[in-house]
DNA sequence: GATCCGTGGTA
DNA sequence: TTACCAAGGAT
């Protein structure tokens, strides 16, 4: 969960995950629609995926018992390089060094490397696999990956370090240097696009929501949302967006509800929200890949915050 | 090696 | 508002 997310953001689910599968068999057994459901709102819905495939081999053919070296932990589904270590080091004590953004910050300033990421990683991993030669570090894998790990989210942060308070200072080249705050050094970021989407929010009499599900991989990838066609980089005109509508007899009455605002790591999208309500739906919705689903029991259910976003719009504005 | 993959917090 | 960042991994 940890993985690219903040502490403050992981915590509360976390707690609700460990309560729903307190084992590795437990997650194992669980279904996929529960494991999303559980990790909706959390982001890189790949891990979720990775995580039950991970737990099913464990379960499956390790006996409920995790690998104890780095190798080992390494060929499960979603556990790379980083996690690997991190999980050798502090549940089974091996003496590495866990690589993560806090300790390439750490590292680059320590030695004063000023070869941009992404392209310096290798030579950063390798003077951070020195880290802990020191014996002290050495017999406490868990406690040193760990301080690192709040060395470099407390002290050594990516702006305005406390250089002051760091029990490092006078190893630091980078401080030495004066260059410490202005490290790592990265390759510049191209721009990030626009893209255009269009999504539906179809109600009956009963309270039902029309929903589908996405594709497996790819973005929100086994995540529920509403109905729409391909986002694309230009702007969709009523008429346009419209043809893409689901079907009704008679015809939906579609208004249009707003705009949601939503920003990926590669690209920012505008969704047009459009809405109606009918009096039933017809029996090829299922035929056509849409389930519907109660208004009010969404909460469970694996919807991306940016659908979350959508629904909640149309749910106000036909209020 | 470069791209793709979410979301929320902060300066 | 914008830009950056967070206990990265898979393809």
């Amino acid at each position: 969960m940890l993985q690219q997310t903040t502490v403050t953001a992981v915590i509360p689910y976390f707690e609700r995950f460990t309560q729903l599968f307190p084992t590795v068999g437990d997650l194992a057994r669980a279904d996929a629609d529960t494991v999303m459901g559980a990790w909706a709102g959390l982001g890189y819905y790949a891990r979720a995926r990775n995580l039950h495939a991970c737990a099913q081999v464990v379960a499956r053919d390790m006996g409920g018992h995790f690998p104890d070296t780095v190798e080992g932990l390494r060929a499960l589904p979603g556990i790379g390089p980083y996690t690997a270590a991190a999980i050798a080091a502090i549940a089974f004590g091996r003496p590495v060094v866990p690589v993560d953004g806090n300790v390439e910050r750490v590292t680059t300033r320590l030695f004063a490397m000023t070869d941009p990421l992404p392209r310096a990683r290798p030579a950063i991993a390798r003077q951070a696999a020195h880290l802990n030669d020191d014996p002290l570090a050495h017999d406490r894998p868990s406690d040193f990956a760990q301080a690192l790990f709040d060395l470099g989210a407390g002290i050594c942060t990516p702006r305005t370090p406390a250089c002051a308070l760091c029990p490092w200072r006078d190893a630091c080249a980078g401080l030495r240097k004066g260059i410490a705050a202005s490290l790592p050094h990265k390759t510049p970021k191209a721009p990030r696009p626009t893209r255009y989407g269009v999504h539906f929010h179809l109600t009956d009499a009963s309270g039902g929501l029309l929903l589908h599900r996405r594709a497996e991989s790819g973005l929100l990838g086994g995540t529920l949302g509403l109905p729409g066609p391909q986002w694309r980089a230009e702007r969709w005109s009523t008429e346009e967006a419209l043809r893409h509508a689901p079907p009704g007899r008679p015809a939906p009455q579609w208004r249009h509800v707003g705009e949601v605002r939503h920003v990926f790591t590669h690209f920012t999208l505008i969704v047009d929200v459009y809405a109606a309500r009918i009096a039933r739906f017809p029996n090829t919705i299922a035929r056509d890949g849409g389930l519907v689903h109660p208004c009010d029991g969404l909460g469970q259910m694996g919807i991306a915050s940016l659908m979350r976003k959508c629904i909640t719009l149309a749910a106000a504005s036909t209020e």
